[in-house]
RNA sequence: CGGGGUGUAGCGCAGUUGGUAGCGCGCUUGGUUCGGGACCAAGAGGUCAUGGGUUCAAAUCCCGUCACUCCGACCA
């Protein structure tokens, strides 16, 4: 066993001729190894991407799970079009300030120059709410809670493989209710929606919180953000979540005659979360060999590899062991291809899958068959006999302790501060951190462009320090400072 | 949008003073191998990112464009 593990570690060396060193180049690594795992590959058009097989099972198995969390509050699905007249964006004035430079637009179709421009959207708050105009006429018809699985545009400038493209996949929720209170609960069952999501699913913990004025989304009254602490230290916003009053309601004439007989503007929300959770999982979890998935989006989460392949009756007890566990509910496979086994751990270790499971004429003969965990590149030998039950079981063991170690890891990495030079000082260390701040716009400001660190959430509800780190005034909000994606 | 880097076979790269397009890996076929990136043999694979220019002759020199990438500024 301890050989075995001495093996793992001298071969490490070797393996990194793949991918840039993860602690020396971040960035690089990063996109070396959502390339050379296949999850992506460039799209022709500047900024956008090509989501491959492998990458849009992650995608798939994310989609299935959150969209039955949807459904269990009562959200159905419904598709919007892609299209949306330019005149739309103009309704809302803060909307169209805050998307109008990213938007791309159709401007020639059918051979002919359009009478209107056309927006690819860039989000749907517009045609939805010019939509729920046309449905909504009475209280009875509230709420109405909807989601979409679609694509969206917005032309960027720099962009990155699921972090930031020009086109990217996304759901995107909207409601309409008829109470401040009612859409202020739904904005905020939502934000714990994602966050039982990223923790339990993608096993990234977050913290979640309202955004300040400067980071809020362009039209809302409130912004509500989840971020996860990459391993780089940077925050990523994962998902947000955002209450928008009457703003849109009065934009698009989303009005209800209510049980008083008076006329009323509906209070609306929206919440979404993109393909963008996949680069989250990439650099919350991975290591110097790769990617490391969480068990629950692993497209593979077992990965069995014939040694001696050629020898008798190995390939049939891999065959049988991958239908015992197809059998358990386990997305198990072979690997038959003829390649040398070592090969084969490098590359499946690369790709992130949870579980490796060895079986070789020895193992056949012992009855047993070697495992070993990706999360902590730990090898054991288990029995054949009951693999139906241990697999399972061990691959919900590592779900959890990936989410732990995440864990671990992040609060060793969030300070807090009640200077400006503590708080510089804390994101240079690539923390996250903690501070008071009196709420105004110049402070934000100034972290930002000392520590090139934005406000992320504030988290008022573990206690407002009494005075702003910044500029010493009487602190109104706890803010958590750090560098973002 | 500013600064740097790169673009030659699927991938990684070499290509000197302008003169027949190369190497390693991978790929195909056959054989030997198989418990941490196996080996032998024979093959296939190119509009040198792109558009112009200079020249008898351009991967190589000049001008433009595009894409990717890294570092900043702006945004999910």
């Amino acid at each position: 066993m301890e050989q075995k593990n001495q093996a793992v570690n001298s071969k490490d060396k070797q393996f990194v001729k793949d991918i840039a060193d993860i602690e020396e180049n971040f960035a690089q690594w990063y996109t070396d190894v959502v390339t050379k795992t296949e999850l992506v590959d460039y799209g022709p058009v500047k900024g956008t991407m090509v989501i491959r097989p492998y990458g849009y099972a992650i995608w798939e198995n994310i989609q299935r799970e959150m969209d039955a969390r949807f459904k269990a509050t009562g959200v159905k699905n419904a598709y919007f079009p892609l299209l949306i007249p330019m005149s739309y964006f103009t309704k809302e004035a803060e909307h169209v300030e805050g998307f109008a430079p990213e938007v791309a637009v159709v401007t020639h179709a059918g051979g002919a120059k359009l009478d209107e421009p056309l927006a690819i959207r860039p989000t749907s708050e517009t045609v939805i709410g010019t939509m729920y105009s046309k449905w909504i006429q009475s209280y009875r018809d509230l709420p109405v809670l909807m989601n979409q699985w679609c694509n969206v545009m917005r032309w960027e400038k720099t962009t990155r493989p699921f972090l930031r493209t020009s086109e990217f996949l996304w759901q995107e929720g909207h409601t309409v209710h008829a109470s401040e209170e009612e859409a202020m609960e739904e904005t905020m069952n939502k934000l714990a929606l994602y966050k039982e999501f990223a923790e339990n699913v993608l096993a990234i913990p977050v913290l979640c919180g309202r955004k300040t004025e400067k980071e809020k989304f362009a039209g809302a009254v409130a912004t509500f953000g989840m971020e996860a602490m990459m391993l780089d230290g940077k925050s990523l916003q994962a998902g947000t979540s955002h209450y928008f009053g009457q703003n849109f309601s009065k934009a698009f004439d989303i009005k209800y005659l209510d049980k008083d007989g008076t006329l009323k503007y509906g209070y609306t929300t929206s919440w979404g979360t993109s393909t963008r959770m996949i680069g989250a999982v990439i650099m919350a979890h991975g290591d110097k060999r790769g990617l490391v998935l969480p068990p629950l989006v692993a497209p593979i989460q077992a990965i069995i590899i014939p040694v001696a392949a050629h020898k008798g009756g190995v390939i049939e007890k891999c065959g049988e062991v991958e239908t015992l566990l197809k059998k358990a509910g386990v997305r198990a496979e072979t690997d038959v291809r003829d390649m040398s086994p070592g090969w084969k751990f490098n590359e499946w270790e690369m790709k992130g899958v949870p579980i490796r499971i060895e079986i070789g004429p020895r193992d056949i003969e012992n009855g047993v068959a070697v495992v070993m965990r990706r999360d902590t590149l730990e090898k054991t030998t288990i029995a054949l006999g009951d693999i139906e039950k241990t697999v399972p079981e061990l691959l919900k063991t590592i779900q959890k302790d990936m989410l732990e170690s995440s864990r671990a890891k992040r609060d060793a990495k969030i300070v807090e501060a009640d200077s400006l030079d503590g708080i510089i000082a804390g994101v240079e260390g690539k923390n996250f951190v903690k501070a008071g701040w009196c709420g105004c716009r110049e402070c934000e400001d100034k972290v930002k462009e000392v520590g090139q660190a934005t406000a992320r959430v504030m988290c008022d509800d573990e206690g407002v320090p009494e005075k702003c780190a910044i500029c010493g005034k009487p602190a109104k909000h706890k803010v958590i400072f750090a560098r973002a994606y």
